[in-house]
DNA sequence: GTCTATACCCTGATAGAC
DNA sequence: GTCTATCAGGGTATAGAC
């Protein structure tokens, strides 16, 4: 009895789910169709291709970067930094919950398919610009806990690479020790960066939207 | 007339400039053959398997790092927070001089392969470590410039991940900004560490071998 | 929208002469 | 150590009934 109202997003859940795990190229559309219990004739209908089908997986993975990782458990704290480095946190327990399995979904496909797939990569590029779009705010809610001369936007750059490349190297080292050390040093940086504290002036808080119903641990699978 | 002495160095070589372009799983061993002039004959009389080429590539890698990356220019330059910069601008050029073409060499195959290749991803961790190994070296040399109570070869965990991170943002954005903004904040960062300077106390420089004769430009496939 | 059956190609890998 | 020829299998994608 063959599920009849979802099956593009069982397959893009699916192929995102896979694609994260072994790679774009190690996985066949036959392995993608098995696990979401659809076959030929409907994964076809949905996506002419299979190109097709990572392009929507990226898009998927852009919906969830402002429902997940962007808001979910992160809009419980108020203060902007420290909502930095619940963004950071999220990418951890990606890392714990899925015993390193899964890596960062923009930095992993972007890592694969960037040279071989223009399409995939300008979106991806796109998705990046966003993050540190995301970031850039929290980072000029900060107001004058920073200086003000301070770049924010490179400053964004900064702290997308290092969550990035921390990512990969904990996969590969199967260690959550250098994600760990990476984001000290990123809070160090900030602290420094702050160094100079208005008298611990009053944190910022701009109106923000309630947050979501949330579940009690946010993993990327559910952004 | 067919070369006879460096066939299995070929391979490698070439693997390696494919792998790191398209990805190992988008790579047939078609392909490799072809570009390294060989036949199948020849390939699997060294390679009993693809996999045993990419351990092969790994290796490489990792001869690579030493007589490249960490030394060539590098060597030249005494102040070792420098040479941290130099490893960092190596980077740099090598995904300039191939217009973003090429990954990092370790951040890309880890990215693709550490959840499905065990061997390459054990061999990567290790040649991770081998990274840090060094940079803390370096980061010891510096002696009293940086706090003595710092945590070396966390900085050095820090360092790396910010790199790969960069690397692999600058390719999937085409474009160098995000990498220069990311050195640019490791640049602040030691910058704060050495904020205490010892009255600029004369840098230390311990016995280093010889520079070996180097090209102007190091390319990551010359390493 | 989903099913079955299948075309067709390219993949990694092998065999055996030279 | 290198060559040519070839295999078996899985890859993406298609056709057409329901």
């Amino acid at each position: 009895m063959p599920r009849r109202t979802n099956t593009r997003e069982r397959l893009i859940e699916t192929a995102a789910d896979l694609f994260l795990r072994q790679g774009y190229a190690h996985t066949g559309v036959n392995e993608i169709m098995q696990r979401a219990q659809t076959t030929s004739g409907s994964f076809y209908h949905f996506f002419p291709t299979k190109e097709d089908l990572v392009l929507a997986v990226v898009d998927h993975i852009g919906e969830s970067l402002d429902t997940g990782v962007f808001s979910a458990d992160l809009a419980a704290v108020t203060d902007p930094v420290e909502r930095v480095f619940g963004v950071v946190d999220s990418y951890r327990r990606h890392l714990a919950d899925n015993d390193f399995t899964l890596g960062s979904p923009l930095g992993t496909l972007a890592a694969e398919l960037s040279d071989s797939h223009p399409q995939v990569r300008e979106r991806l590029a796109a998705l990046f610009t966003r993050w540190i779009d995301h970031m850039e705010v929290l980072l000029e809610d900060a107001g004058n806990r920073l200086p003000g001369d301070l770049d924010r936007r490179a400053l964004a750059d900064f702290i997308l690479s290092a969550v990035e490349g921390a990512a990969v190297q904990a996969r590969a080292r199967r260690s959550l020790a250098p994600f760990d050390a990476t984001a000290a040093g990123l809070r160090r940086h900030l602290g420094a960066l702050a160094s100079t504290p208005k008298a611990a002036a009053a944190p910022e808080t701009r109106p923000r939207p309630a947050p979501a119903s949330r579940s009690s641990r946010a993993d990327w699978r559910a952004w």
